[in-house]
DNA sequence: CGTTGTGTTGAAAAAGATCAACATGTGTGG
DNA sequence: CCACACATGTTGATCTTTTTCAACACAACG
């Protein structure tokens, strides 16, 4: 398979554009060669409790991060305060790839939070002694593209149910399992996610309860009860 | 300067995803040696009238485009009909890089356009012999996505009229004096664009207009006659 | 010279936002 | 362990923005 075929699926539950989910050996036993995971190897570990700023938009972008547990959340201000944000990202997903001096966007931990914290310096150093990196990289990011196209047409042209459904289904491909869904996340996230209000997206969780296609359960998770009306409503994606 | 730094300034006028500017000898001089554009050693020059399709969402995706001359809008469907214009892509920008087994997304030309067609298999087997490929492409499509989350943020979160403003400074960024900036895409793909409808975006020049922040000249040319009060109503971007 | 497509403008309708009140839930300190 | 305080979420009423429906102007084209 090629490069640029093994970005196909865009199984991530989020754009998390600038977010790239990278094979990770984190958490199985380093069984592999060192090669296996190059970026590892150069990672420094970082933890962040819930809530807390990792980066933000303006700062000098001197590291990329990948994601080993808990989930992030990756967002953009206007200058009157208005936020919208770019993906939720989750174990696996990496974060800061596409920048310039500095980082375009900020990124806070939404639930506690490890990430791997990798030098910009060293990955240009691992980048050149390892060529091949660039084309996982390329892959990878390739992907994230994919996944911004479908925000970008959930943005501008989907209205607010249909934007829900659309992102209960996009988490639950996340899930293995199809059972019930975590949502760390608050509502104010979602909103500003989907480019709505906390009222309106409340209200949409009520509507879709009302008409049995979901359920809430304790600890904030919710059941799909009808998958199929919820792909209907998501028109697709 | 590294690979990702070089992605930098996102100074296309429109995300096109899964576009991307790579530089291109076009038109120049072919005094460089081959290997400066190594692309063009193995594209087909094609030409699209007006209108033309180019391919469709869902064909099979055996080929990556630049082009050469001329405008193309990438866009989305939802079942209904509804559509998402991705990016409207200018000389210098690929399309088709960022796909799986079969195209993502539509590509029509806008005006009459000159592109050129790289196989995937070709492409496949440059990136092998020439590692270094792959670090460019990643560079150019981390810009894309650059882009790309500068078109959430204006989708999701910006209206109408601010949409328009940024929109317009977008175009003339890519333009290089700051004179008149061309249209060449009708009011309906601006709508489809932006998130907005044909009548709201023809309202929102007339007002434009009307409060002497741009001038509409012969053959569609808008002339910007206050960039400071556009910029300052397109809040940033 | 009519026809067709594109753009503009107006009036009515609808979706979603805003403002406001209240409910629920969580965490803290007493 | 309880009571209170503060966060977050829900619901209702109203308001605003944008869409929708409709008419018309205008230009390009056959």
């Amino acid at each position: 398979m090629s490069a640029l075929t093994a970005a196909a699926q865009p199984n991530r539950f989020v754009p998390g554009y600038l977010a790239a989910s990278l094979p990770s050996s984190i958490g199985g036993m380093a069984k592999v060669q060192r090669s296996a995971d190059p970026l590892a190897a150069i990672a420094q570990v970082k933890v962040y409790d819930r809530e807390h700023a990792i980066f933000a938009e303006g700062e000098a972008a001197d590291a990329i991060f990948r994601v080993v547990d808990g989930v992030i959340r990756l967002y953009k201000l206007l200058p009157d305060g208005r936020r919208q944000i770019i993906g939720f990202l989750q174990a696996g997903d990496m974060m800061g790839l596409a920048f310039a001096e500095r980082y375009l966007y900020s990124a806070e931990a939404v639930t506690a939070t490890t990430v791997q914290r990798i030098s910009r310096a060293q990955l240009d150093d691992l980048l050149d002694a390892q060529p091949s990196l660039a084309r996982k990289l390329l892959s990878v990011t390739t992907s994230e593209l994919v996944a911004a196209q479908d925000q970008m047409l959930l943005l501008g042209r989907k209205t607010a149910l249909e934007k829900l459904a659309s992102f209960l289904l996009a988490l639950s491909r996340r899930t293995d399992g199809n059972r019930a869904i975590a949502l760390p996340m608050s509502r104010s996230d979602i909103a500003d996610y989907l480019g709505l209000t906390t009222e309106t997206v409340s209200r949409g969780f009520t509507k879709l309860k009302t008409n049995r296609l979901i359920r809430i359960l304790d600890g904030g998770k919710v059941e799909l009860l009808d998958r199929e009306a919820l792909a209907e409503l998501a028109e697709c994606a």
